[in-house]
DNA sequence: GTGTTGTTCAACCATACGGTTGAATATAGG
DNA sequence: CCTATATTCAACCGTATGGTTGAACAACAC
């Protein structure tokens, strides 16, 4: 049961791993796209943007619907909201326990030394 | 200044396309472990899994702490955030939009076929 | 010191990924 | 019919990924 959850995680995250899909989907946040207008603002071949088309489609996180012959795609909002609804439940540890983290951390690097994120 | 974010969103998203780093992030949110304990339930060898936490760690997942032998290992929220508030933005497309989207789908649906996921 | 434990490193391997190119397909328009 | 357009498919290529193994390193225990 999970495992099917599971793997569609792992499709859709990996999917959203990708600047090229990801400026899509924004893109496709504006309206629906055919699938040559997709691949417009990209310096890539229609064949290497049609794949990452189809990464998302298989991911689940559009539509298409062959219109003619041109292939028209839209978001489809459920497997984002999956992934949305998995990270918020982290949301406490930035929200109710940010505070408890943040003084432990800075212990730490009180002890440690300067630090920072980047080292 | 967006490369740098998008760059973060990439490796964020791409350490998160894994089930087996997803587990180990689930287990983090009890508390700290260290690799060894992360490891434990998987069936891989150890370096494997350790670089699975190091792929966390290079994402800003996870922060480590190498408290004597032993490497502790605890949740990093600001990426996740930052993940979750990229993802945020398509909210209003599974809130306000969606029930004009199930409209369209329905009559699409209508109108194609059946159903239409898998050809 | 020796030995054991926790972890990484290095080399290697198979497979997946993202890109290319050129051919194939399907539809639209003369 | 023929041609142009929109898209995919297939084969290929370089590199990244995720796994293995065995050696190395660091810190505790004796």
């Amino acid at each position: 049961m999970v495992e099917q959850h599971d793997v569609q995680l792992d499709t859709v995250f990996h999917a959203l791993g990708d600047a090229t899909r990801r400026t899509m989907l924004l893109q496709l946040a504006g309206g629906e796209q055919t699938v040559g207008q997709l691949a417009e603002p990209f310096a890539m071949s229609l064949a290497a943007a049609s794949k990452h088309v189809k990464a998302l489609e298989n991911a689940g996180l559009i539509r298409r619907e062959v219109r003619g012959r041109t292939h028209v795609c839209r978001l489809a909002p459920g497997p984002l909201a999956s992934a949305h609804a998995w990270l918020s439940f982290y949301e406490r540890f930035w929200t109710d326990r940010l505070d408890v983290l943040e003084r432990l951390l800075r212990e730490e690097d009180a002890g440690t030394s300067k630090e920072g994120h980047e080292p």
